[in-house]
DNA sequence: TGGAATGTTCGGCT
DNA sequence: AAGCCGAACATTCC
């Protein structure tokens, strides 16, 4: 499931291979991959120039001379370098050299064109590198549970399932908990929190749950270091207690009931 | 065997 | 406005 590190991974493995290069052709072996306008999407790409790579939250942002190609891998969505495409592959775009494969098991991943100077719309401050000030301001006197409100990308952007429930034991704080009546110190934590797990995780070039594999086809190893995540039931490694799971925001939750007080 | 669970986002509804 | 819910999709797991 790839969230800011891995995206971020991605990114990071791609933009040297990439940059400088030109679309030769993008084919599109799914409509829903180019949003239900592969013609249009592909005459858009065809013959661009890639400036270079970007990321805003989940998005992963292709620099064209004229516009940006976003991609969002959503659950199960893959950017493989120089592999033929597989039986999930979605989309191939074949640049002067070399190719990448969009491989998407689920096909909620999308692909589309913005026109120059514009971003994805209704995200929040990315969270890599979110100075405290602005954390405090996106999340001050709001009502909904932490847990809500970090998954939220228009709060901020970048966060999922497993860096949230991460982040929030991290610094000991209940999913459940409101984020309007957080004290200064525990939000001090939280956001150090944040800034601690995606530096590890990033370290470790992400999480692969199921089958997130970063442009080379390897695999992130922060599963191995997960203190809650896919744990439910295990004792939680601080205090021994069997780690919970329940529903918040439709999504699975999980955290140590001991460790982090409501 | 089939129904639920998996997780991200969006749109519709309240 | 903000939150809840289902839909999009395919695979895995009981």
């Amino acid at each position: 499931m790839p969230e800011l590190p891995e995206v971020e991974t991605i990114r990071r493995s791609l933009e040297p291979r990439l940059t400088d290069r030109r679309i030769v052709s993008a084919r599109f072996l799914s409509p829903l991959a180019a949003g239900g306008h592969p013609e249009e999407l592909s005459a858009q790409l065809c013959g661009e120039r890639i400036t270079g790579l970007d990321r805003l939250g989940k998005h992963l942002l292709i620099r064209l001379a004229n516009g940006t190609l976003d991609i969002h891998l959503r659950m199960t969505g893959k950017l493989l370098w120089n592999v033929p495409p597989g039986f999930y592959a979605r989309a191939v775009l074949s640049l002067d050299q070399g190719h990448v494969v969009f491989d998407d098991i689920r096909q909620f991943g999308r692909m589309r064109w913005l026109p120059p100077g514009i971003d994805p719309p209704n995200l929040g401050p990315d969270a890599l590198g979110l100075d405290f000030g602005t954390f405090s301001a996106r999340l001050g006197g709001r009502r909904g549970s932490l847990k809500a409100l970090l998954l939220n990308q228009s709060v901020v952007a970048g966060l999922g399932n497993i860096y949230v429930d991460e982040a929030l034991f991290c610094a000991r704080i209940h999913p459940l908990c409101a984020a309007a009546h957080l004290g200064r110190r525990r939000l001090r934590r939280l956001h150090q929190a944040v800034a601690d797990v995606l530096a590890d995780a990033l370290a470790a070039g992400g999480s692969s749950i199921s089958d997130y594999v970063n442009a080379e086809g390897a695999p992130g190893s922060f599963q191995l270091r997960h203190q809650v995540y896919g744990r439910a039931g295990e004792p939680c490694l601080c205090c021994g207690a069997p780690l919970r799971r329940i529903f918040v925001a439709q999504r699975g939750t999980h955290f140590c009931p001991r460790c982090q007080r409501r």
